[in-house]
DNA sequence: TCAAAAGTGTTTTTTATACACCCATGC
DNA sequence: GCATGGGTGTATAAAAAACACTTTTGA
C-alpha cells in the first residue's frame, strides 16, 4: 500500500508537551502565553516542530530540555491530534507527550525568559486550539501510569514524606486516599527507602523522609491503584 | 513556539492498521505480503497515506473500510512510530491504529484480491520494518482495552457462547481463565442477554447463545480483568 | 456408560476499605 | 494540655482464585 512516496502530500508535524510539575501541594502544568492573534492572550502547551532527522520523541525531548535545562526527563506519548482544521494557522499534525518534571530543579530563569508559567491543573486558563483536550487526555494517561507504577520520582524532591506522596496521588486522581491504607499499600511495594531524617515542617511530630530505591523497582507488573 | 509555518520541513505521514480478527478459536492479524524489494516476501500491516484534508483517524478508517467492505469499525490509536530510519524507502512518520473486525462479515473477495491473509497472532511471519513492534504494542493496547471494557462485539459473531467469549479472552491475555469464575464475572457486568438457543456444535450438552445488549453497556468504569 | 463441555455452588485466600487508637510535639 | 498530622493495628467487606460437583448427551 505504501508506494509512490514521491507523489504524496507531506504534512507539517509538531509536538506538544503537557508538562506536569508538583509544587505547594498542587499538580501543575507549564504553559506559554500567546502574544499574537488569533487567540492572543490565551495559553498554550509547550510545542515545537519535528525536524527531518529526528523522531517525535527526540523533538519533544529537545524542546523540553532546551526550555527547562533538565536532562533525563520522563516523557510518554499521549496521542496524535490531527483534525485538518485544528490549527487556524494551517494544517498541522501534532503528537502530544506528557512529561513529569521537578519544578524545584528546573531552570527558572530560562522558563521565565520565555514567559512560561505554572498553572494548577484544576484551575487552568483558556488554552488555544485543542490544547485543553490535549491536557485532559494527558492527565488520563498519567492516571493510567500512576495506577500501575509508582510515580513521584520525577515530580517530588529526592527526599519526601509519605504524606507528600499521598497528596500527589490525591491530586492526580482527584480523590482523598486514606492515609493509613495508602501508607500500607505503598510500603508493601518495597520501592521506597526510609531515611533517618524527619520533616518537621508539616507536623509537630515530624514525618520520616523517604527516597526511591535506586533499582528500577518502580516498574510493577500488578496494579497499585484501582480507579 | 509554533511559528514560521512556511519555513518548516514537512513530513510524509502514513497510518498502519493492526487488524485483529477472531477465527477458529484463534486471534488473528490481517497482513499483506510485500511483492517488491527490499524485504520482498515479508509481510506488512495494512497501511496507507494520510491525505491533506483528513485526520489520521479518517485515513485509517478509509484504508480499512475500502479493504474490508465494512463500516462502523472499532479503531483506536496506538502510537506514533517515527525513527528517521524506520522505513528504508524514506522518512515516513507512521501513526499506528488497531482495529477489531469480524472475519466472517468482511468482504473476503476484496481481501483476497489484494493478497491479504489472516495470521494467528502467536505465529506471525517476519514483518517488514518496525511492523513487528507495532503489532506487539497494539496487542498491549488491546489488552488494556479488554481489561476495562468487554470486547467481543466486533470480533465474535452476533450470537456467541460464553465459552467462545472466554476463549477470546484467553487468546488476548494468553492465559487460561477459569470457566466458572469467568462466567460469573462476565455475567455480573449485566452486559449480555441470554438467548433461548443453544450451540450444540462444541459440546453434547449445548451452550446458550448470548448477544451484547443494545445499550452501550460495554463501557464500564471499573476494571473487569486484572493482569 | 462415560468422556467432555456446560453450568452452579462452595471454600479459601487475598485485597480493599473503614476506622479506632496511640505517638510526638509545638503552641 | 490539646490539637494536629504521623504512624500502627484491627475489624469488616468485597473481590479473586481454586476447585468440587452436578447436568447433559453424543459417541
Amino acid at each position: 500500500m505504501l508506494q509512490q512516496y514521491d507523489f504524496q502530500e507531506p504534512h507539517l508535524v509538531a509536538i506538544d508537551n503537557v508538562v506536569f510539575g508538583y509544587e505547594q501541594g498542587q499538580l501543575k502544568l507549564l504553559l506559554f502565553q500567546r502574544t499574537i492573534e488569533p487567540s492572543k492572550g490565551d495559553w498554550s502547551l509547550v510545542g515545537g516542530w519535528v525536524n527531518p532527522d529526528e523522531s517525535v520523541e527526540d523533538a519533544a525531548y529537545r524542546v523540553l530540555t532546551s526550555l527547562t535545562g533538565l536532562s533525563d526527563l520522563f516523557m510518554e506519548q499521549v496521542e496524535v491530534f490531527s483534525k485538518p482544521d485544528r490549527d487556524p494557522g494551517g494544517r498541522v499534525i501534532s503528537v502530544v507527550f506528557y512529561a513529569l518534571i521537578n519544578i524545584q530543579e528546573h531552570n527558572h530563569q530560562l522558563v521565565d525568559h520565555y514567559g512560561a508559567k505554572w498553572w494548577p491543573v484544576n484551575d487552568l486558563p483558556p488554552l488555544i486550539f485543542d490544547h485543553g483536550k490535549m491536557a485532559e487526555v494527558a492527565l488520563e494517561k498519567l492516571r493510567m501510569k500512576a495506577s500501575r507504577d509508582l510515580v513521584g520520582r520525577d515530580l517530588l524532591p529526592a527526599e519526601f514524606t509519605l504524606t507528600q506522596l499521598r497528596n500527589l496521588y490525591n491530586c492526580i486522581f482527584m480523590k482523598e486516599f486514606d492515609p493509613g491504607n495508602f501508607r500500607k499499600k505503598i510500603l508493601s511495594l518495597n520501592a521506597l527507602r526510609r531515611l533517618d531524617k524527619k520533616d518537621t515542617s508539616e507536623s509537630k511530630k515530624g514525618a520520616y523522609y523517604y527516597t526511591f530505591k535506586n533499582i528500577e523497582t518502580d516498574q510493577f507488573t500488578e496494579r497499585i491503584i484501582n480507579f
